[in-house]
DNA sequence: AAGCACACCAACCGCGTCCTC
DNA sequence: GGAGGACGCGGTTGGTGTGCT
C-alpha cells in the first residue's frame, strides 16, 4: 500500500492567493522549512492542496525569487539553452539565479518565441524556417518603407526621421530576403541571425560567421542532430563528448553552451556599434559564394545590383526597382511564388 | 468613455518519474 | 516486485492589465 492520497478531498480552495494566505505559507516555511507539502497546507492552517502550495511557494514567495524584466544577457542565455536542451524550462531556470521555470516558460512563448518567428528562425529547432509564412512580414515592411517616405518627421510615430526609418524598413527587408535566398539555395550559411554580432567581417571582407548552435568543437556540425552528443564517438578525437539524456549530457552540453554564449557577449561587446540585429553582410558581393553554379552567380549578381540601386535610391522612382527586386529574387529562389 | 483585442503571467491540469509501503 | 501516492515538470488556461479604435 502506498501513501494517503494528496488533493483528493473536496472543497480545497482554487484561484489566485489571497495575501493572508501567503502570510501564513511564509510564516510556516520560515518556522518549519518545506517539508512534505502534503502535508503542508493542513500543518499551515491553509485550505489548499499541496501542490498549489508548492506552485505559490516556487514561483512567487521564494525570498530568492528575482523580479522585474529579463536584461538581454538572461534572453541570450535561454536563447542558447533552449537551442541545447530544448524545453526544459527547469534545466534551463538552474542556469538563471532567481528566475523560475514558470518565469522563463511564460517570457519564452510570450516574447522570445515571437521574435525568433518574426526572424524567421523556427523557435523549435533554432534555425531558419523552410517554409516562407514570415514572408508576410515583407509587405508589411514594404508597405512601412513606402509609408514613412511620404510622412513627415513630425508625424513619424517612431519619432523618427522619416528617411531613417526607411532606411531601417528596407535594411530589414533585405535581411529577410537574404534570408530567404539563403534558405532556398543552401549557397551561403548565414548562421542564425537573431544573436547580435554573429556575422564578423574580417580584414578581406569575407563574411564570417558565428552560430550560436552548440557544435561539435571538431566536426563543427550541431550538437543537436549531430552524432557526437548522440553517442560517444568511436573516435578518440571525440571521446569527452557524452550521451544525452543523462545529467552529465545535460551538465556538460550547457556549460558549452555557457561558455559559448560567453564568447558571444565578448564578440557584442567587441561590435558595440552594431544596434541592428545580423542585418546583411555589409559587402555582399565578397562573401563567400564557392559553392555557386554559373547560372546562380549571375541571377545573383544581378540581384545585387538592383539592391545596390535600390539602396542609394531615396526618391520616388524606388518603387518599380523593388518590383525588380522581388522579380529578381522569385526567380532566383525558385519555391517563392509572389 | 465604452468596447474590443492583445499581452502578460499566475495558477491549474495532466503526465512521467520517483518513492514508499 | 508491484501497487499506488507524492513530487516535479511542461503544457495550457483564464483573469487582469493595457493599448487601440
Amino acid at each position: 500500500m502506498g501513501r494517503p492520497p494528496c488533493c483528493n478531498e473536496s472543497g480545497v480552495k482554487k484561484g489566485p492567493w489571497t495575501p493572508e494566505e501567503d502570510e501564513k505559507l511564509m510564516d510556516y516555511i520560515s518556522k518549519h522549512g518545506r517539508g512534505t507539502w502534503r502535508t503542508l497546507p493542513m500543518h499551515a492552517g491553509l485550505n489548499r492542496c499541496g501542490k498549489s502550495c508548492r506552485l505559490r511557494w516556487e514561483n512567487y514567495l521564494r525570498p530568492d525569487i528575482k523580479r522585474g524584466r529579463f536584461t538581454e544577457e538572461e534572453e541570450q542565455l535561454i536563447i542558447n539553452l533552449h537551442s541545447v536542451l530544448g524545453n526544459k524550462w527547469a534545466k534551463i531556470a538552474t542556469h538563471l539565479p532567481g528566475r523560475t521555470d514558470n518565469e522563463i516558460k511564460n517570457y519564452w512563448n510570450t516574447n522570445i518565441r515571437k521574435k525568433l518567428l518574426q526572424m524567421g528562425i523556427d523557435p523549435e529547432t533554432h534555425k531558419q524556417r523552410t517554409d516562407f509564412n514570415h514572408l508576410v512580414n515583407l509587405s508589411q515592411l514594404l508597405g512601412m518603407s513606402n509609408l514613412s517616405t511620404s510622412m513627415s518627421p513630425w508625424t513619424n510615430p517612431l519619432g523618427l526621421q522619416a528617411d531613417v526609418t526607411t532606411q531601417l524598413a528596407k535594411l530589414q527587408l533585405l535581411q529577410n530576403m537574404l534570408q530567404v535566398m539563403n534558405n532556398t539555395n543552401s549557397l551561403v550559411n548565414v548562421g542564425n541571425p537573431y544573436l547580435l554580432g554573429n556575422q564578423i567581417l574580417n580584414g578581406t571582407n569575407t563574411l564570417q560567421v558565428e552560430d550560436p548552435v552548440l557544435r561539435c568543437k571538431e566536426c563543427v556540425k550541431p550538437a543537436s542532430n549531430h552524432p557526437c552528443l548522440s553517442q560517444t564517438h568511436s573516435d578518440s578525437s571525440h571521446q569527452n563528448i557524452s550521451i544525452p539524456g543523462t545529467e552529465k549530457e545535460n551538465e556538460t552540453a550547457t556549460q558549452e553552451v555557457i561558455g559559448y554564449n560567453q564568447n558571444i557577449v565578448t564578440i557584442q561587446q567587441n561590435q558595440a556599434e552594431n544596434i541592428l540585429p545580423a542585418l546583411v553582410a555589409s559587402c555582399p558581393r565578397t562573401s563567400t559564394f564557392s559553392q555557386m553554379d554559373n547560372n546562380y552567380k549571375a541571377a545573383q549578381m544581378s540581384t545585387f545590383e538592383a539592391w545596390e540601386k535600390f539602396l542609394l535610391d531615396d526618391d520616388e522612382t524606388s518603387g518599380s526597382h523593388w518590383k525588380e527586386i522581388l522579380d529578381l529574387t522569385s526567380t532566383s529562389a525558385s519555391p517563392i511564388s509572389w
